[in-house]
DNA sequence: ATGAAAGCGCTAACAG
DNA sequence: CTGTTAGCGCTTTCAT
């Protein structure tokens, strides 16, 4: 008798526990998939990143499964290569699958976001959408930290190595670094857009020289080590002649040498926080609830004084 | 008309694509929960692992994700924590929801593997098990590479940095690379079982030291990586006084400082051989098939002559 | 080549 | 509190 599972608390103890036995003893579960057909919940989540490979992404998507799983949720996960064109198709191909979709750092547009929330509740992390529910960091007021760090040590010449089209975080960094170069009289070169991998921010590193910059944020930690690592190729020392800054603090960047001083982002917290958004009923959700998660600059060995 | 879309050959093109356009405009999109009622098949597989955040992981989770797509599979990913009670509860709790599941680098018992396999079929990657379609690197052939490398080098006192309880893997690595020392004429400390974390491998650091030996082969990159944290904390220069080699070729192991040394896993071509296997025909697929993917000594700068 | 009907495993609603 | 019934969206079988 299926009230056995789905309500316990209204049928007889001795008759559940007769079932319960019987159920054991059969190997019989519940199927989930059944069970959704009626009752409209599938009791799944899907999760989409740009890249699984990203070192950003496992904690994230760490978090969010077990989070997701102590709530008695499986979760689908998949990769869209960067490309928003597979976004929106993974979005649908999951949209019936799924009782929600956290749309982790989106490349498609706020246009594309509206039409595919109305075929499924969306979360989306690391961009904010108006009257979406959506978790983001707070990197505007990391990349002015770094900024200040900068100037602080003496640097006049900036350069900030931008991350990809699409990105609302990247505008976020770009539009909180100029601000706060601005403010404190420093010149800021704005560099990209680029792929934000180590390769991209390798192969930027001439570009980035050319500026004549003596420090540099990049849009994340994997595009600072791929700069830090051609500019050794290239004999230059960091921070000696060079500063760096990253942002996000992979588990990377205090790997390596120098260990990058980095804006630090919750990324495990932002994978619970998505979950648990989707997850709370309707009734409580406030349409526009944007929850922001604080960064916070560490300061390590990549940056230091002006040489100038 | 569900033929149209079940069945699109044995249907007059004209209602095909009337049928279409119209659901087109409709928006409508086949429910695979309801299909995989009747049909069995829910077009769904797990991947279960030990954790997603260990940098080993990532990339064979993508390389699956995207081949199954390919094939018009969804992928759930879910995480033990590398607790074998946890393998089987999930293993369990997806089995009806999915065609099949991919078991990595599993911690629990060949018997219990056994006993699953009739709930759900399985495929094990890292791991023989007979009887059992299962993908796993020639880490034997890797390990006795790294031993006689080190031989090579003069080193005759050397350690084996073990991984987790459990681990196919571990005792493969043991097994060879024990019997590649013999052969050499070396002598071999076994240290272990530990977990296969970089916090394990810096905290096996004095242990290691203590063996005496002068060159070390880690259960992985990430353990050897934090035994090069801890040494070079201790002020013990690698490879001047102790060489280190890892297994896997992590990402991070080209960019830290000294570059490792470390035989290479094909962890993508083995998440793309795993999804394969599971979904070739069952006709065709042998009940002991084994794939075997070979693995590669990479020599970086973690390893150096033996300084006595 | 197409329409109609049965039924996959489950829950909801309705009787008892 | 418990048995029965209808039907979720789909595919399959059986008619036509």
């Amino acid at each position: 008798m299926s009230r056995t599972f789905s309500a316990p608390h209204l049928v007889n103890p001795d008759t559940r526990s007769r079932v319960l036995s019987t159920a054991e003893s059969l190997g019989y579960r519940p199927n989930r998939a059944a069970r959704a057909l009626i009752t409209g919940r599938t009791h799944n989540i899907g999760l989409i990143v740009a890249d699984i490979a990203n070192p950003f992404f496992p904690p994230l998507i760490k978090a969010a499964e077990s989070q997701a799983r102590q709530r008695d949720y499986h979760l689908f996960v998949a990769d869209t290569n960067e490309d928003p064109i597979m976004e929106e198709q993974l979005v649908q191909a999951l949209a019936k699958q799924v009782d929600g979709v956290l749309l982790c750092s989106p490349r498609m547009s706020n246009d594309l976001i509206e039409k595919l929330r109305r075929e499924v509740p969306l979360v989306v992390v690391n961009r904010a959408v108006d009257g979406l529910p959506a978790v983001v960091m707070d990197v505007a007021n990391g990349a002015k930290a770094a900024i200040e760090h900068l100037v602080g040590l003496g640097h006049h010449d900036l350069a900030l190595l931008g991350g990809p089209r699409g990105s609302w975080t990247n505008r976020e960094i770009r539009r909180s670094a100029m601000a706060a170069a601005k403010l404190a009289g420093a010149n800021l070169t704005v560099l990209g857009p680029h792929q934000p991998t180590e390769a991209a921010g390798a192969a930027a590193c001439d570009a980035v020289r050319a500026t004549g910059a003596t420090a540099v944020l990049a849009y994340n930690d994997l595009m600072a080590i791929g700069l830090l690592e051609a500019l050794h190729d290239r004999g230059v020392d960091v921070p000696g002649e060079l500063s760096v800054v990253g942002i996000d603090d992979i588990m990377l960047s205090r790997l390596i040498r120098p260990k990058l001083t980095t804006v630090s982002t919750p990324t495990a917290a932002a994978g619970r926080a998505a979950v648990d958004m989707l997850l709370q009923h309707d009734d409580e959700r406030r349409t526009n609830a944007l929850v922001t998660l604080q960064t916070e600059l560490i300061v390590r060995d990549s940056t230091g004084p002006n040489p100038h």
